[in-house]
DNA sequence: TGAATAATTGAACAATCATTCAATTGTTTT
DNA sequence: AAAACAATTGAATGATTGTTCAATTATTCA
């Protein structure tokens, strides 16, 4: 008795127009779980750190760690990470090896997120 | 002897000049845990997802966790995240709490995202 | 060639976090 | 008043993750 009801109750759903006008216009899974990825590499302070300063210039990994008041180990660990999402870019000179942002969107991004925590 | 070698070496630092410069240009410590605070709500797939759903309409937690295939209990946990940051507002009605965008900044930060992933 | 420097790497540990489950609150309905 | 429904909450668990430490690669300098 209770069983069949609660399949009823199942079926037709309060909302369920709405429900199928969302699920339709939202982007497909996979896009999403790019977006939130990427977000993920923002969302550690010490990575959001590194992007500041590379805004400012590019600079060797010795220079970050010195920046950030990390250990060389460290930074590299997060370079490594902002590298696989294609946010950074790296040059080789002799010993060094210089790290620069490589998207314009970053910028943007950043400036969007200080405007909301302005509010 | 290795140990004051050590200090100078510590005292004239390749690019001092440009480590204090970068030090000078960036936003201070206190902004940059906010930005990474704020990409790290962005930066779950549920949350993300939640924050999809409701660009296209206010909605439910109900209707969330239906649009999601999520139980309702782990839909209200995200969203707790979500007021605290600001990011969602609510309206109770009855027994529903419907849920919406609260910032208008959300939608561009979003946008940006996309552009970078589609390079 | 050997010492020193810049950076990367992998393993280990501690901390953080998302989901589940059970219990609870508040509202509506009968 | 009791049952049903929408949503929240807290504790527990399993998974993820950032930093440390030690070892390693690669380059330069003496």
């Amino acid at each position: 008795m209770q069983k069949e009801e609660c399949l009823m109750c199942e079926e037709e759903k309060i909302h369920e127009n709405l429900v199928e006008k969302v699920r339709g216009a939202m982007p497909d899974e996979c896009e999403l779980l790019e977006v939130a990825e990427l977000f993920k590499v923002f969302g550690d302070s010490t990575r959001s750190k590194i992007v500041s300063a590379l805004f400012v210039s590019p600079l060797c990994v010795c220079d970050i760690a010195e920046v950030l008041q990390m250990t060389t180990s460290a930074v590299s660990h997060q370079l490594r990470i902002l590298r696989q999402a294609n946010l950074v870019k790296y040059k080789k000179t002799g010993k060094e090896i210089v790290y620069s942002l490589d998207d314009e969107h970053v910028y943007k991004i950043f400036e969007m997120a200080k405007a909301h925590l302005e509010e």
